[in-house]
DNA sequence: CAGTATCCCAATGGATACTG
DNA sequence: CAGTATCCATTGGGATACTG
């Protein structure tokens, strides 16, 4: 643990993998590749604006790749990269670990403020 | 993976895990427990504003504890809990990620610029 | 369908100074 | 040392409406 320095730069990119909505769409394009409406009934509280945004960002970075189907009429979809393939793993020990431990911050958190109240 | 479901709670979790200094604040102390200012020398770029707040929410989430020595006088210090401790892992691998992917990413990115910047 | 365009508000977080 | 207090600039992001 001790050699493993992040620097500036280490920082902003977890900010923009870790903001609002980009670790939950990549986590639904782990799954399979999906369209932006797909994505948007699957994360229902994010508005196109947001959506495009985390999406544009995410390509921008590599890990998400915005792919135009020939079809007829064209579709478009959005699926996960050879880069972000290799983050599932870490992506899913962290969405892992906040949904098997989810009780545990919740029962500590009523208890901190407990605490506070109390004073 | 498809089972994991993360609700709206898990969502607001991470985005309290992943702020812009917890994930940092949490390595350093996995590494070991430190004081308030060895934090700050940790984390260049962080006020004492940013980082009190950061180490509140933590501390509310059960991560991380807040413990008061009885020395003379008395020195504080921020160490990492048991729950805290489990997340050392995904947190590592998470990390680990960015350090290993980061040049791959710039690249990424550059590609992606460059490519805007001919239409 | 896959976005873009506007407007707007709340919250984050930086700078700085101060305190028990 | 370990914060708190203030002030302020930026921006993330929601609501909504519109478009090729």
């Amino acid at each position: 643990m001790a050699g493993m320095e992040l620097d500036d730069e280490g920082r902003r990119l977890l900010d923009q993998l870790f903001d609002k909505w980009s670790l939950l769409v990549l986590h639904a394009l782990c799954d399979r590749s999906r369209r932006f409406s797909e994505l948007r009934q699957h994360l229902p509280a994010v508005t196109p604006k947001s959506l495009t945004t985390c999406l544009r960002r995410l390509e921008r970075n590599g890990v998400v790749e915005r792919v135009v189907l020939s079809t007829e009429p064209v579709a478009i979809e959005y699926r996960i990269s050879r880069l972000g393939r290799s983050l599932e793993s870490p992506l899913r020990a962290m969405l892992g670990w906040v949904v098997d431990h989810l009780d545990t911050v919740e029962a500590a958190r009523t208890q901190y403020d407990e605490r506070r109240a109390d004073i």
